[in-house]
DNA sequence: AGTGTATCCTGCAGGC
DNA sequence: TGCCTGCAGGATACAC
């Protein structure tokens, strides 16, 4: 997906576009994005006001006038797209799956070719229950070093995959995941709980570098993404081992290795990520 | 508790 | 040119 930077980036994108904006009508072409029936989300969403937009981890928030919110998870290739009138021509999104129409003749597009996302409709208390079963912002200023240690110290998972859940940590995905790691010269296979406090405090220090740093370039575009204006995100260029296997690593030359494990690809620099932890008698 | 597998979908790149 | 396989930023459910 989309992860954190990317949904960071549609968000803030959306916001001088739709806040204060009215959802005059529904339209699903893809009802199967949708956790209910299409007759249901139209109720609840037809007539409000979006007075905000924000995020929680990977998903993209559109908070109504009555504080119930519609929760959209960009899956991997969503995207949300505002327009001022409806889109034609080149503009055009190829897949689109549900549409908001807006008072005054905008339209807010989801988009998604594969149709792994999901969009919903949740009340203030339903939202509420759903977040609090994700795990921290790894951009809250409370989200510690301290913190992040004592949540790995207590799994035997790899420490990718343990990234990977958003019940752990929330808006890591696999190209943060595995960008941080390199940074933090641990390999992705190790176990969660045998890191040390410094490759805990240095995995802490790495995700939040790599997540600010991608934001400030406005996402990662391999394919699929876009932002609210249809844009490419420029972080791509700039990953040191995320879909460069083979390549030589940037830091120590050796040749950057891909693996398989949890189903996802990971990447590291075999150099700088040692399988073993540094020290650690072998 | 963790892992391997399958599933939901479409599209693209690479091998032949 | 076409056909096939594998792979993709996510998330979940299942059996073991």
């Amino acid at each position: 997906m989309p992860e954190l930077p990317e949904a960071e980036t549609i968000v803030r994108g959306l916001r001088p576009a739709i806040i204060g904006r009215v959802v005059e009508q529904t339209r699903v072409p893809k009802p199967d994005i949708l956790r209910e029936p299409r007759g249901r989300f139209a109720r609840k969403v037809r007539g409000r006001r979006i007075v905000g937009v924000d995020r929680r981890g990977k998903n993209v928030l559109l908070r109504l006038d009555d504080g119930s919110v519609v929760a959209v998870n960009l899956g991997m290739t969503g995207r949300l797209l505002p327009f001022d009138s409806a889109p034609r021509g080149a503009d055009r999104p190829g897949h689109p799956a549900v549409h908001l129409l807006l008072e005054g003749g905008g339209v807010l597009v989801f988009d998604d070719t594969r149709r792994f996302g999901t969009v919903e409709c949740l009340s203030a208390a339903e939202w509420s229950a759903r977040s609090a079963r994700m795990g921290p912002e790894p951009l809250d200023e409370r989200y510690t070093a301290h913190a992040l240690r004592e949540g790995l110290s207590r799994s035997r998972a790899p420490v990718r995959s343990w990234l990977l859940d958003q019940r752990r940590i929330a808006g890591v995905g696999n190209i943060y995941a595995n960008e941080a790691l390199f940074l933090s010269g641990v390999h992705p296979r190790r176990r969660a709980r045998d890191l040390t406090g410094a490759e805990a405090t240095r995995v802490h220090r790495s995700i939040r570098r790599v997540l600010r740093a991608a934001i400030h370039a406005g996402g990662t575009t391999i394919r699929d993404y876009r932002d609210a204006s249809g844009a490419e995100g420029r972080y791509a260029r700039r990953l040191l081992v995320y879909a460069r296997d083979g390549e030589a690593c940037s830091r120590c030359g050796a040749v950057i290795e891909r693996v398989v494990f949890g189903n996802r690809s990971a990447f590291f620099c075999p150099g700088c990520q040692p399988a073993k932890s540094r020290g650690a008698s072998s």
